[in-house]
DNA sequence: AAATGTTGCGGAACCGGTTCCGCAACACAA
DNA sequence: TTGTGTTGCGGAACCGGTTCCGCAACATTT
């Protein structure tokens, strides 16, 4: 089970190795020689030693996928995509995770640059100075997935247009009495462009808005949950994540309230579960999955060359279910 | 933002590049030597470059994880744990899908020796004597996560024991009427093992069973609840997973049924979700998380070489709440 | 003082590819 | 026939490390 060389390949064919590189990398070899080598690397089962090509090219066919973690629904999702798109087109997937830690995104930014992975897609949560910079150093493309920025080729979700169009639905069914569940504005596109869609559609229809802010972790949200039902001030809870959701239903079940009779609950993300509970969560569809392939094929694009635009949107996609009371 | 190299700073230094060499892995070099160097090294902030090092010695510090799919529970939990404990212990992570096509494993566990790989974690579903064959051609060692095989050093969950305790303490509680709804048997440890271990269970308190079969998705799962929800012929459904006891629970709710007042439903794997429900899921929690960490310290022990035993389990904790009904 | 052992270091080969350069062989035009 | 252009191929250098070998300087033993 010895490594087959090139070498080897040259020595067997009786040819010179430079020549059996020509004929791997299309170079101008005859037909007579290049019946010979292909015989022998036929023979032989030989593949070449990919460090001994990186080394001289100074490049790999990996692309580095950078998530903040690796059991989030979005994530997993995202990088089904990746992952699929990126082996057919011939490339590799390397994963690092950074713990929710933004410094580690810099990190890792620098750390795949080291091992000349082509290209980075970045899962990201907030684009700072620092992470420019990291970027403009690297001198590697990077793909941003949900967030933007003008500086970095951005994938996103359309999370202001989406929660304008679900908060505009609920003004229609006549809720007036909201209560919003966010998460932290570090997260922009969560944090902040989610919650402004929101915000106006509630503003434009002269609703009155609570605010809560919780994290991204089911349990939190559960005493959230529980404080709204035992008030029971609104006739809607609105939730950042599905997630958030999720735990804001056990918060209203521990309080013996009932969705949607006592209260509406809506959800945000199109996570598989929502639909499958009962009742069934309104929410809304984002496509992970396919995001991850179009950024896959985004990030060949730049490989290549060729010029795509700055800022890419994907589509969003309205669920509306029995969480979600019509009260007209 | 030129690499640079060690011949840099042998030349930096004033000394010659093989000094530099054995002063960066630990050979007998001056302490005067070892000064300047060490201040060059500094200055420049060399880092060696890994191509150049894996041409070399044939080797790597990644460590290849092969998953059926990204987007389980499960294998994001076990690449949770897998990751943190690697990069605490110097070793990356390179991740793997095989879109559960068992051909795909073989595949990636050569590929995963091509690209030199120290170690291998395999997140299993059915051993063949290809795989063997391929473990053994490999020459890497490999640690197999979630089934069990002799020839393989094995990380198992006690599938058969979880489900007994589970079955016992059902049949405590007065069922006798059981539906059971697993998976197909490729599968050993959840379409084989898990099962028997229930079924030991429910035949030695005499009970009443009936199977289903159906897929690890949570859709799948639905017609089934629905008509056990139409039949209503016993008091328990215990399912394979958490997922297929999502899906069982929304056809059961589809045919207007009630859990548990009409009947129980119990999981297995203790999915975050299970607790936050409504009703929640009385199942069996795994800790695969931890598990992901185990299996990252034991793969590199395989690699300096020392002796683990061929099988390791791991634990499993009952989580009994609220959607199976006491009988007695 | 000679013989022996240690330590520190430089030179060169090697890992397995790619690429530049130049030469030989041949075809074709002048 | 000579000159020019094209094509095919071999040799050598190079990518950036590691390691083997041998020599010189110094310390230690007899």
């Amino acid at each position: 089970m010895k490594q087959v060389t090139i070498n080897d390949i040259a020595k067997l064919a009786g040819v010179a190795k430079s020549t059996v590189s020509r004929y791997l990398n299309g170079g101008s070899v005859g037909q007579s020689t290049r019946d010979k080598i292909e015989r022998v690397i036929q023979e032989t089962n030989y593949e070449p030693n990919q460090f001994a090509q990186s080394l001289k090219s100074k490049q790999t066919k990996m692309i580095g996928v950078i998530v903040p973690r690796l059991d989030s629904y979005a994530a997993s999702r995202t990088m089904m995509g990746i992952d699929e798109r990126l082996t057919e087109r011939g490339y590799q997937m390397l994963v690092v995770n950074t713990a929710q830690q933004t410094e580690r995104e810099i990190e890792q930014l620098y750390n795949l640059a080291k091992q000349k992975v082509a290209g980075i897609i970045w899962l990201g949560t907030t684009v700072t100075e620092r992470h420019l910079q990291a970027i403009k150093d690297i001198q590697i493309p990077v793909l941003l997935i949900g967030q933007e920025h003008e500086q970095v080729h951005s994938l996103v979700y359309p999370d202001f247009d989406a929660a304008y169009a679900l908060g505009k639905q609920f003004m229609g069914w006549g809720h007036r009495d909201i209560i919003y569940v966010g998460v932290e504005e570090y997260d922009i596109a969560v944090g902040q462009t989610r919650r402004d869609g929101f915000l106006r559609a509630f503003n434009e229809a002269g609703a009155d808005v609570k605010t809560y802010t919780t994290s991204f972790k089911i349990d939190d949200a559960i005493p959230i949950g529980m404080q709204i039902g035992h008030e029971l001030s609104a006739s809607l809870v609105v939730c950042a994540t599905d997630n958030i959701a999720l735990g804001v239903l056990k918060g209203l079940a521990n309080a013996g309230k009932t969705v949607p009779g006592d209260i509406s609950v809506s959800g945000f993300g199109g996570y598989d579960f929502t639909e499958v509970l009962h009742p069934s969560i309104t929410t809304v569809h984002l496509p992970y999955r396919r995001t991850g392939s179009r950024a896959a094929d985004m990030i060949v694009q730049l490989l290549t060359g060729e010029t795509i635009p700055m800022k890419t949107f994907t589509t969003f996609e309205l669920k509306l279910r029995e969480s979600v009371d019509i009260l007209n």
